[in-house]
DNA sequence: TTTTATTTTCAGTAATTATTGAAAGTTTAG
DNA sequence: CTAAACTTTCAATAATTACTGAAAATAAAA
């Protein structure tokens, strides 16, 4: 395979994924792109690569730089801004996670914990109610905070450690 | 607050959950109402809880299914089809890891590793490309890997020893 | 078998989400 | 300062995705 259409076969990858799971795909593929980029590019070198528009990238690339997975870069001597991804692969997992559990997990913990405060507790539907939520507010916590932790750990003692762990 | 209020939020919250992660909307309420309903609901039942249409309901019914994440009910003497949902929090979490992953992981996987295998893999451009998509592959699979073994484990195993490590 | 209850399908339509492109805004150079 | 280079915004529009409802298919009852 050619390396132009291998690196296109990604980006495609990349952005398929990328909506799949919720992800704006022209968003997903800036980053597919910058990914396996090896220089900075700029807002006319994605709109070119993509065939998008300037409105497009120019969101799409701000957005990036929201979730900290897109820095800027300058060129010295040129008005241009360029963009460069973060390219270690364990940064790029720990800060998707970390967006998408503030936006997205987070919330949700707080409204569950709302809801087990229903009037008229003694009622067996209402501890029917009551004793599920509480059973999925429990483990979503649970799961939140272990991702926390792992968030934190170095990649070597999460991957050392895990893999002891799992034989 | 009122208990059909609580379950009316909870339905909702756990729709837009579904669609920010890519999962159709009606499809997570429709798992929501059966998650906190205590009895067996008909198609009829989720139509008019929800104001969907028969296809809907029914379409998302056999998605759910699918996903083994909701059974069929027969109620004897009855011709209807009653739905129950699975009530494990982690059985449903385990169900949803492994749909998402055949479905949407492992292609991706397939597909990383055959564009590691680009012509002229001497040329300084095209090591790079490899570098970076190796890198994806081995952190994806590890990762694969890695869910597999926790969902082949026992909740409390899982638990048990997650928590002993991360302190 | 025929009738009736129930489920499934899917073309048409509606709702949602993403994209364009041009105007407004900003920054730098001269 | 003014002009040019570049970036941002956002209303209009396009593309995608979800939903409806009625017809067709299926299954059980009579």
């Amino acid at each position: 395979m050619k390396l132009q259409e291998a690196k296109t076969q990604f980006i495609n990858s990349w952005g398929r994924l990328g909506s799949e799971w919720g992800i704006n795909r022209t968003m997903a593929q800036i980053h597919a792109l910058l990914l396996v980029s090896d220089k900075p590019l700029s807002t006319e070198d994605v709109m070119q690569e993509l065939s998008v528009s300037r409105g497009n990238a120019n969101m799409n690339l701000r957005e990036l730089i929201s979730w900290d997975l897109v820095q800027k870069e300058l060129i010295p001597g040129d008005r241009k801004e360029y963009f460069v991804a973060e390219k270690d692969i364990w940064e790029v997992a720990k800060r998707i996670v970390r967006e998408r559990k503030r936006k997205e997990i987070e919330p949700i913990l707080r409204e569950l914990k709302q809801l087990q405060d229903v009037d008229d507790k003694k009622s067996p539907e209402a501890k029917e109610f009551v004793k599920s939520v509480k059973n999925i507010h429990e483990f979503a916590g649970k799961m939140d905070k272990s991702i926390e932790t792992m968030m934190k750990a170095d990649e070597n003692w999460f991957f050392g450690a895990i893999f002891k762990l799992l034989k």
